[in-house]
DNA sequence: GTAATTCCCTACCAAGTTGATAGACTTAAA
DNA sequence: TTTAAGTCTATCAACTTGGTAGGGAATTAC
């Protein structure tokens, strides 16, 4: 399941993206038309700054903004950055691989199949962006 | 991700898989050859007799064993037990929903993303049974 | 009927994660 | 130079995870 954090990104950057290019937005208007804690919202915020899908600007009129096109932004990379892996297991993860111990992944037949729910999920998340979230 | 004990849970299941029928199987045996801590197998395999997935017999000569014929156990129906939800999100799942606080559904472009990922999951997970997972 | 074997039950624990809050600090605009 | 923002550090309670300990109860063999 997703976390709370990023149920909560997914819609503070929703709301962003409805904002896309119409100047930065306050921290506590997201909060408060999302209903999100503000203090905790501030940290999620500035965790995907961080990670370059948002960009901010101090100071009065200041505020958050994308940093990108939200028609570029894939769901599958805010739900790798906010929440880690997508895969059921880490030995079959792509971008959080650990291999198995114990276990040969070339006859474990486990591995095959979660590789595969894991190729049907990013065969959705993959392809869809934040513009697909937004209305 | 699926956790520890989800992992343990199916390599024990797929060793008693193997031995379907061919009578009671010791914790320690399973411990022993899946390199799993005896304790921790021993929760975990109540747990699953407990569900109905398992039975067991006690004193010389008893042990773990499947309740069932293999074939019929869904790799869903494991998931469910001992690891949760398979969704992403509470508003979307079958066996574990809860709505969404501040949210419609109905408009909500997570939620309708979030169907589809589970769907792609469940087409795999509903579909495989304890008899894939064996040799 | 009693000893050995095996699962069953209750309790506990350390470490990590989650969700959240508090308060001071820095930057930039007016 | 005041004020309006975001930024940083730190702390916290509650919960989950992974695991351990030790005895109790049922069954079988002798």
């Amino acid at each position: 399941m997703l976390s709370k954090k990023s149920q909560y990104a997914f819609k503070a950057l929703e709301y962003l993206t409805d904002r896309y290019k119409q100047g930065p937005v306050l921290i506590s208007e997201i909060a408060k038309k999302k209903k999100i804690p503000l203090k905790f919202l501030e940290n999620i915020l500035l965790e995907l700054k961080k990670e370059g899908i948002l960009d901010s600007k101090k100071g009065k009129g200041g505020g958050y903004f994308l940093a990108k096109d939200p028609a570029r932004v894939k769901v599958a990379t805010i739900i790798r950055l906010v929440n880690g892996p997508i895969a059921m297991l880490p030995c079959v993860s792509l971008y959080f691989y650990e291999r198995c111990k114990n276990c040969d992944e070339k006859k474990c037949g486990l591995h095959d199949m979660m590789v595969e729910v894991r190729d049907a999920s990013l065969s959705i998340l993959e392809n869809r962006t934040l513009k697909d979230l937004a209305g």
